[in-house]
DNA sequence: ATTATCTATAGATCTATAGATAATGC
DNA sequence: ATTATCTATAGATCTATAGATAATGC
């Protein structure tokens, strides 16, 4: 309503906001952790604020409701998980090696990242035809390799799908049957999805095996 | 007890019997209903029974609790969707022709069959660990299909995990994009995953192009 | 003085059961 | 007489808010 625009309320933040940051946080954490191991629904907002250690009240200062929380909590974690590939993926220069090395390292998280795995496990499949975090990268790095003549990716769309579904699958076998392989399922993935948008399978493989940058 | 084993009880099904299971169909069918549109938390007991058109208590006379009937209702769409499946495919002699046969009226039911699309997609992840209905099937086809030297799918397990997450994928972006074409993202599914196994993309296009049987 | 947190509770579900009613068996 | 169904309700949640308390700002 004023003429001139606020340039910026600059809120400066006082220890009272850095309270409110740090309750807010730990209702996050907490929605988190339980959201690793049970559904929403099975999650009471008394058991979220118990596991924060938090007044029950304070849950509605935060959030207008349990849903609001736990897609706070996913959108953090697809966040995190998204900044940790990026940053582990950077120094490659070859784009298919980017996109099987993205693969490989979010099929580790069952180990590196055990609560994280399950958080993407769960968000699962709505989470594909979102245009946040991992899926919009997938897409970007999918379109790099076939615009650099390294992958024939055919539709992006079908072949974003197809990645993310497998990704998935993926993740579900490994937390079925914690006997496993990681680090040998995680590279047949890659090789997997390297065959199906053009390699042959020696150079597939080659490029599945290569040194997997170490995570933050 | 009985010394002698009794042969079969015999209980001449009567009109009780009839009545009785019915009502169970009639619960079984609404839940499914209700279960394409919302979650399983979201649907109440008493939503259920107003759908099947049925007394309220008459549930517990069928089923302990909410899930169990919604057990019920997955267990039956996963094996009419494999019935359904394995009869159109019945007449194909290729091993990889039935795989991406498979893949390709799975990726229809979208248009076809819309609640047995929602169902599945909702279902999810899980089921494809377990060793009912689609997931056994699949695992089936891709090991014939890897004896017959048609395909090379490596590691069986990761191959189902492959296939069965990239087959969700495509059911979640048809059901999340209703303007695609259903049929040629089918279509470019199976193209996707016959190049995963091994194929070059002209013979994967030329398989998953062939005349789809009519679904019964 | 202000703001966030906490405790306690009212009200709104939703589930599971008890008891009455209707349908079928024999 | 038996069995399934239906109606009604008690008891167990769980959510959202009101009001009291504690922490910080100024």
């Amino acid at each position: 309503m004023s003429t001139t625009e606020e340039p910026a309320p600059a809120p400066r933040e006082n220890r009272l906001d850095r309270r409110k940051a740090r309750t807010r946080a730990a209702l996050v954490a907490a929605a988190g952790r339980l959201l690793a191991e049970q559904g929403r629904a099975e999650v009471s907002i008394q058991e979220i604020t118990d596991a924060a250690d938090v007044g029950f009240g304070s849950f509605y200062n935060h959030f207008k409701d349990k849903n609001e929380l736990f897609d706070a909590a996913i959108a953090e974690t697809l966040a995190e998980h998204a900044r940790l590939v990026e940053q582990a993926t950077a120094p490659l220069r070859d784009p298919a090696e980017v996109f099987a090395a993205s693969l490989r390292l979010t099929g580790r998280l069952r180990r590196s990242h055990p609560q994280m795995a399950r958080i993407l496990l769960h968000t699962g499949l709505p989470y594909l035809t979102s245009d946040q975090g991992m899926a919009f990268h997938a897409l970007r790095d999918l379109r790099a390799a076939d615009a650099a003549d390294r992958l024939d990716i055919g539709d992006p769309q079908v072949a974003l799908a197809c990645t993310g579904g497998a990704l998935l699958g993926m993740l579900q076998l490994l937390d079925a049957r914690p006997d496993l392989d990681v680090d040998a399922a995680a590279c047949q993935l890659a090789v997997n999805l390297l065959r199906m948008f053009g390699l042959d399978r020696e150079e597939a493989h080659r490029i599945a095996t290569r040194p997997l940058p170490a995570l933050p």
